[in-house]
Formats: C-alpha cells, sequence, structure tokens
RNA sequence: GGCGCUAUCGUCUAAGGGUUAGGACGGAGCCCUCUCAAGGCUCAAAUACGGGUUCGAAUCCCGUUAGCGCUACCA
C-alpha cells in the first residue's frame, strides 16, 4: 500500500504552491487507495509560529481533503539522533568544529566552485574526534560524501525522468546542528524511513537535494522510495510566488475569503502544471482521483495568472463559477449558507424554497460572495438600488404601472412564473407600452439591480408576498 | 562561479518524426434575448534562436540565449 506525506514547515502561511504539492500527493494516496500523511516539519525552531501552524491546519481543512495520520516532527527528534549516531558510527559523517562564523562567508561568493566541506576535518581521527566533543567543544555533524573516486548518483523521476550527478558536486551537507538539532535532510529522511513512505512527491526546488537523500537512504540501509517533482507555482514575471512580492495572492485563506469553492480551487491547483491530455478541465473529485498520474505532471514551471490590480488568474474564477452553477444544488446549499451567514444575513426561505432561489440567482454568479453582494435582494428586505436600477424605475410611468401590476397579481388566481409574465405581458400590451418597460422596472424594484435572471424567475423565485411588497414601494 | 532542471498562442495546456500545431481561460465579433450571465458559432493569437540527424523535426542530438532551482549549522 503507497504510502505518500507532505511535510510542510510552518514558518509562514500556507502558500498555494505548497496547497498544490498536497493536492497532487493526496490525489495519488487516494488513485492507488494508500495513506495520506501529514508531518509538520518544525525543526527550525527559531522560524516556527503558530500562526503559521494555524494556517496550515486551517487552509488544509478548508480544502475537504482529509489526511490519515498527523505527525510533529518536533516531537521525534530521539529517531533523528538515532540515525545520526547511527551514520557517525558506522562511518557516513563525521564532526567538523570549524567555528560556525569562520567557515564560509567569502569562499562561496567567491565564485572559485562550489564549496565542498571545510579543511582538515574529514581526517580527524576517531579517536581525537571523540576526546574534542567529550571536551565540550561545539561541532555540527556531517555527511562524509564520497570524494575519491567520486560517484556517480542516479535515480529516477516520475516526472523528470532520469536523474544523475556526481558525488563531485555535492558538499559535504549538515546533518545536526552544532546546538544538536537534526536539520531538514536528516530529520525528513530519518522519518520517511521510518514512517515506511512509498513515495515522495513534493517541489522542483527539492529535486537536487533529492541525491544528498539517496547517500542518506543508502547509508541507512533503507529502501529507496519513489520520487515526483513538481514543476514550480510562478508569478507572471516568472519569479518565485512570495509573500512578500506578491502579497495575499499566495495565500489560501485569499480564495477562501473571496468565495471560491474548495472544489473548484482544487480543481485550478490541479491544471497548474497537469493535464488529464484528453481536454478535460471541469472535473469532480472523482474524475480528478481516476485521472491522475505523474506522467500527465508537466515539466517547466507553472505561471499564476494575476495582475497588481486583480489578485485572480481568471482561469480560476472561471472554474469556480462552472463549479457553482452545475453542482448539484444540495451541495452548493451548505456553502451558501455560510457565506450568507458569514454576511450577517440569514436565509428567510424553507429548504426546499431556498434551493430554488439558490437555482435561480447562480447561473450568472462566480463566487460564494456574490450571493450576500449582487444577491442581496434574495435573502434580505434592506437592499440598495444602484443607479441604473433608479434609473429604470424612473422611466415614464413605469412606477404605476409596477404598482397597478401588484394589483393584478394579487387579483390572479395563481401566482407562479407563467402567471406573472402573463398578466405582465397582458397589462403592457392594453397600456400601450413595450413589456420590456415594465419588465426591466420591475427587475430593478425586486432585486435592486439592472442585471439578472429573466423578470418572470424573480417573480418566483422571491414569491407572491415580497414581489406584491416591493412593487408597491414603487 | 559550479551543478541541475526547463523552454508550444498573453496564461494553463494537447500533439512524444508526417496534423491546416488541437482545446481552455482571457480578448474581438455574431446569434439567442426582458437585462445580465450562460449557451452556440466565428475571428485574432504559439513551437525562443542557431546548427545538425532524417525523405520529413514542435517532437531526436549539439550549441546559444533566457528563466528557475540547489550550492546554509533554512526547509
Amino acid at each position: 500500500m503507497p504510502r505518500l506525506r507532505f511535510a510542510p514547515s510552518p514558518t509562514g502561511f500556507l502558500h498555494i504552491g505548497s496547497a498544490r504539492t498536497y493536492v497532487f500527493n493526496w490525489l495519488y494516496a487516494r488513485r492507488h487507495r494508500g495513506a495520506m500523511v501529514l508531518r509538520i516539519d518544525d525543526t527550525d525552531l527559531e522560524r516556527n509560529t503558530q500562526a503559521s501552524l494555524d494556517s496550515i491546519f486551517d487552509g488544509l481543512r478548508w480544502l475537504e481533503l482529509e489526511w490519515d495520520e498527523l505527525y510533529h516532527q518536533s516531537q521525534r527528534l530521539e529517531l533523528h539522533r538515532r540515525l545520526a549516531a547511527v551514520l557517525l558510527d558506522k562511518g557516513f559523517a563525521y564532526r567538523d568544529f570549524t567555528p560556525a562564523s569562520a567557515a564560509e562567508p567569502e569562499e562561496k561568493s567567491r565564485g572559485a566552485g562550489p564549496w565542498l566541506f571545510n579543511p582538515g576535518m574529514r581526517e580527524l581521527s576517531r579517536a581525537e574526534s571523540d576526546r574534542r566533543a567529550a571536551a565540550g567543544e561545539p561541532f555540527v555533524l556531517r555527511f562524509l560524501v564520497p570524494r575519491d573516486p567520486p560517484r556517480l548518483l542516479r535515480f529516477p523521476d516520475a516526472v523528470y525522468g532520469e536523474q544523475q550527478k556526481s558525488t563531485a558536486d555535492i558538499e559535504d551537507f549538515a546533518l545536526l546542528r552544532s546546538d544538536g538539532t537534526p536539520t531538514y535532510h536528516l530529520a525528513s529522511c530519518a522519518d520517511d524511513i521510518e514512517m515506511r513512505i512509498t513515495h515522495i512527491v513534493r517541489g522542483q526546488d527539492h529535486l537536487t537535494n533529492t541525491f544528498k537523500h539517496l547517500l542518506i537512504f543508502e547509508a541507512a540501509g533503507a529502501p529507496l522510495p519513489e520520487f515526483a517533482h513538481l514543476p514550480l507555482l510562478v508569478a507572471p514575471d516568472g519569479s518565485k510566488l512570495s509573500k512578500r512580492r506578491h502579497g495575499a495572492v499566495v495565500s489560501v485563506t485569499t480564495y477562501r475569503e473571496a468565495g471560491f469553492l474548495p472544489h473548484a480551487f482544487v480543481n485550478f491547483l490541479c491544471l497548474l502544471g497537469w493535464s488529464p491530455k484528453d481536454n478535460r478541465e471541469l472535473m469532480s473529485r472523482r474524475e480528478l482521483i481516476e485521472a491522475f498520474s505523474f506522467e500527465g505532471i508537466n515539466r517547466s514551471n507553472a505561471v499564476v495568472n494575476f495582475r497588481p490590480d486583480d489578485p485572480f488568474d481568471p482561469k480560476a474564477l472561471w472554474l469556480n463559477a462552472q463549479h457553482l452553477r452545475s453542482m448539484p444544488v444540495d451541495e452548493l446549499a451548505p456553502y451558501v449558507l455560510r457565506a450568507l451567514e458569514t454576511a450577517g444575513l440569514s436565509n428567510p426561505y424553507p429548504p426546499e424554497k431556498f434551493r430554488a432561489v439558490v437555482e435561480v440567482i447562480r447561473t450568472r454568479f462566480s463566487t460564494l460572495n456574490d450571493f450576500p453582494t449582487r444577491g442581496r435582494a434574495y435573502f434580505s428586505d434592506d437592499y440598495p438600488l444602484t443607479p441604473e436600477a433608479q434609473q429604470k424605475l424612473d422611466q415614464p410611468g413605469a412606477r404605476a404601472l409596477l404598482r397597478e401590476l401588484a394589483e393584478r397579481l394579487e387579483a390572479a388566481a395563481e401566482f407562479s412564473e407563467a402567471s406573472a409574465e402573463h398578466e405582465l405581458r397582458r397589462l403592457a400590451a392594453e397600456r400601450g407600452v413595450k413589456a420590456g418597460l415594465i419588465i426591466n422596472a420591475a427587475r430593478a424594484i425586486l432585486t435592486g439591480q439592472t442585471v439578472g435572471p429573466s423578470a418572470f424567475a424573480v417573480f418566483a423565485a422571491l414569491g407572491r408576498d415580497r414581489v406584491l411588497e416591493r412593487l408597491r414601494r414603487a
């Protein structure tokens, strides 16, 4: 059974790139009936924040893609140290006593080649190393990367294909910091091994790190998992998405607050760097799971097409609108209810009627936030008239005709979309005015807007009482 | 600087030796129409550049350019 993991570090809000990585992991796990492990990589105590942790959980929960197991790396330090000890013991690692400050500063910026290790430290005898460590001298534990002769490391990547790199180009990376805490490489590999992770799916920024991980897995005598690296999400100018430069666009919560449906957002994320290759775009969760494979993942970075004046990729908005109008109303209703509640409105309709109203208006909305804003008049008697709506009402004779329409509707035997249309058109014919005049004025007074569903559908949606009351108000 | 990865319409992508280079978003136009959407139809829009290999290259190879990543006692 495959075991996948998503391992965010709580040093910032949940980034949409991270969310996409999670989605791909989840899709693969579900596709192959595997387990989805959520592991909080909080080994960098300095930078961890509670706010960030909250943001990650909030964001992931919002996506509605549940995980099966949860771990905090900070609670697994013993395991990490144990692996470090084994590596040192078996001669795969060595202590580097070079003081942190004296180490590298200029060397690498000098550009003479890559920094590989600090002089003298690899050659230290085990006895001397032990003695200095026992004496309390601080040290960094480094991996002893095989050098003479160098080795060619290779692994197949499910997205990027066969990868290879010479150990001559890999520095003696740190395993343990001088304060004894594990670095990312060590902690991550130790956990992946212990958790028996079978597929490591992560950002392409880790592609070259993988060679270091290969070395650790090998030294630990652990079987190698499969790797799949994902192209990165970038800004329109090709730069990496960052909070400092791009602000709210890169945060998952921005989409939630803008009224996106979780699944529409997931669908959008999937289309960034992955394709089912059959021109499908609007896909259900089920379809996504069934269609997902690493072969469908593209190798070049994907641009999130936002602008300074509009933080949302137009395609994300389009997909959201598509889902909004095509998903079962029963599934949509709870989201609409929540959106209304958030905006301080409540639902005045019985359930059945509520669904009918949602059905009528959702076809012209693109986010959940449109329900309490553009659709406010459907849920509250307190709604503003746009200037354009005011204008329609001010057409000569309009108000009087609306009042007269109210009388006729009240007198009519039944009240329905068809009967309303019948009465309205008859009134227009008798008064010698174009039906459009009354229709547009009615929409204006009933909804506060000049745009929206068919006026007759509005009559039916609002119901007899509200319609009569509002028409008379004219 | 070293190493690695990438390069198809503005954006997301399809086509993995032979296609008028396809679809979608966005843009323009037409139809439908009580408004606005939706929907239908149409148009504009791409193989970074230069060499090879081949009867034939977006596709394979080499180079150039550009972008990105790694090169930390961050992850």
